[in-house]
DNA sequence: TATCAGTTAGTGAGTATTAACAAACATAAA
DNA sequence: TTTATGTTTGTTAATACTCACTAACTGATA
């Protein structure tokens, strides 16, 4: 992971909130200098272009969707736990940030600049891969039932966590996101 | 729903078109009056302003979502049978016009106004209350399991389906969506 | 003394939109 | 049938504004 100044940081953060809450179309230069309290120029002392914003915004990204932290090396826990963990440790990450929430699943906002849409991609992919792997893996075990492939089953909770994280931002963060995705996953649990 | 002129309908089709193969940012009256062939001002003959246009494309997309033209009076199919057909329905018309299906599921893309975000929200809650009530509906008469809640499920086919289409936009369309819709609803009947 | 992090003032390019005008056509009166 | 008038749909030129970004300068600090 890269290391950013405290400066960097702030202006990463406050570019976050300026999405989340206004769309891609209010984040300018000149809306990130009002919030982070210095001039326009300013900014360029700390990133050399607005490109290089959104690159240090898909690094964050990146931080908080590693699925990877939440396998651990408990051999007690079942496959369908360290899914429903990942997930929920998502939820966590999110309630902290909800910025990140409004920004994550929204690819449409790099589709701009190839090189971020491509960016945007590829941890997507990586992470579905890795959701699927663990349900192969349930699979053999015999802890999750094998009446459908495992991409099916990826797609059916993964676009479920989605829209739920859709909703709720869209509903202004109005209900508790980890209370509803512990809820999805315990409906999920009684069908698989 | 609301009667267009012929160059209305080619303004809201070229608009889509823009946003599907460049996003929202590529959405200019330069481009959409280059793309349709006449200057600038002339698209202010057509529409008194750039939201008029969006709310254009927002009534397209009225259109493209109602679940309503897949109940049918025949009662021999069941509520699974109607959920599947609504769903493969969309497929198809997404498959015709894959520009809607890269506008639909964007939701952010109409952030910026909040006139056009609050239009985008009720039409998505009103096609997934639909959906629920007809899950509960095959829940009461035994077709649907009951074993989960009629809003997880819900969440869960509405949830994959739009990852489903994400991803055929994602990937340019490289995949069969109607296919891959079916095959999506044969593994989701095994569960349910 | 050099570097860092800030400033003010400006750049050119792009934005939606308007003003003013023109050609084509429809309708209806002379 | 001709003439007059109004509407529709287009044009070119210009508006006021916003955008990312740069030049030149300044004060503090290591």
């Amino acid at each position: 992971m890269k290391n950013f100044t405290d400066r960097q940081e702030q202006i990463i953060q406050t570019s976050l909130d300026l999405i989340a809450n206004s769309g891609i179309h209010g984040l300018t230069i000149k809306n990130i200098s009002k919030d982070v309290g210095i001039s326009e120029p300013a900014i360029y002392r700390h990133f050399e272009s607005k490109t290089d914003i959104l690159l240090g915004i898909i690094s964050k990204i990146k931080e908080n969707s590693a699925v990877n932290a939440f396998i651990t090396t408990d051999e007690a826990q079942t496959t369908v736990d360290i899914i429903r963990k990942a997930f929920i440790g998502r939820a966590k990450r999110f309630t902290k940030n909800p910025s990140i929430a409004a920004v994550i699943f929204s690819e449409s906002i790099f589709e701009n600049d190839s090189k971020l849409a491509e960016a945007i991609g590829s941890i997507m992919e990586k992470s579905q891969i890795k959701i699927v792997n663990i349900i192969k893996k349930g699979q053999k075990l015999g802890e999750i039932t094998d009446r459908i492939e495992a991409e099916q089953l990826a797609l059916m909770i993964i676009g479920a966590f989605r829209l739920l994280v859709t909703k709720w931002h869209m509903s202004k963060n109005s209900f508790d996101l980890e209370v509803q995705t512990e809820k999805l996953f315990k409906a999920l649990e009684r069908l698989i």
